[in-house]
DNA sequence: GTTGAGCGTT
């Protein structure tokens, strides 16, 4: 296939700018993306239906509507809730999103020494990275330690290392795990697969793909059967939903 | 002042 550019733009009111096709008349989320920097996809206005349909985007490579690119004007998805320029974030949000599923949580500290204090705790801790908390459990009226406590450092990198080994802390050996009471505050936030409720029984999956895809890359779509009027759509882990 | 697998007053 002959060298194609195709017509992107923020908005539909904006001025288009062409970018380049593959060879194969696909075009690669990361040439938008580096025109549009932090854009996670593409999507055009149907001239049949005059909706806004999704481009088709599988690992990174968009595919053209069925009749081809044309001459329309696609417009750029960004995140969810981050509809706005890479270059207008600020350092730490753009750090969270490069970390992705990397995000921190509390680990539970099992086996301390009854003595052990919150200060021994981070003392301890912090030859890891930085800690962010630490905390001795303790019966409330005798104060006395119950014997485990959590901790909660600022790098997932820390994390991982406490948790790959034991711990001598004041003489005895300590395990970190993440808790399985709480799933921690974060774990919500952190899931790629989303409820879809309210299905009607005519939506397909490929329906249900165009639509989600304008939010990131949609990598799957689950929809019972026989109908029960709900379907889980998941996304790509690279954005943290 | 006891104990030794577990799961967090806010």
């Amino acid at each position: 296939m002959a060298e194609l550019y195709i017509r992107v733009a923020e908005d539909e009111n904006e001025e288009p700018m062409e970018i380049p096709s593959e060879d194969d008349g696909t075009v690669l989320l990361s040439t938008v993306a580096a025109q549009f920097p932090g854009a996670c996809g593409l999507r055009y206005r149907s001239p049949v239906s005059q909706c806004m349909r999704g481009v088709r985007l599988v690992e990174g490579v968009l595919h053209a509507p069925e009749n081809g690119w044309g001459n329309l004007v696609y417009i750029v998805n960004y995140p969810k809730d981050n509809k706005r320029k890479m270059d207008e974030i600020d350092a730490s949000s753009a750090v969270k999103i490069k970390r992705g599923d990397q995000k921190t949580s509390d680990l539970i500290v099992l086996g301390l020494p009854w003595k052990t204090s919150e200060q021994d705790l981070k003392d301890y801790f912090s030859t890891f990275g930085e800690v962010i908390m630490v905390q001795v459990k303790r019966d409330v009226k005798t104060g006395n330690s119950k014997g485990f406590g959590f901790v909660r450092f600022t790098d997932y990198e820390a994390q991982v290392k406490v948790m790959s080994q034991r711990h001598m802390i004041d003489g005895r050996w300590c395990d970190c795990k993440l808790p399985n009471s709480k799933q921690g505050p974060d774990e919500p936030m952190r899931s790629r697969k989303v409820f879809v409720g309210r299905c009607t029984e005519d939506m397909t999956a490929e329906e249900l793909r165009q639509f989600f895809m304008q939010y990131g890359e949609v990598t799957d779509v689950f929809i019972p059967k026989p109908f029960r009027a709900f379907a889980f759509v998941t996304f790509c882990k690279f954005w943290c939903f």
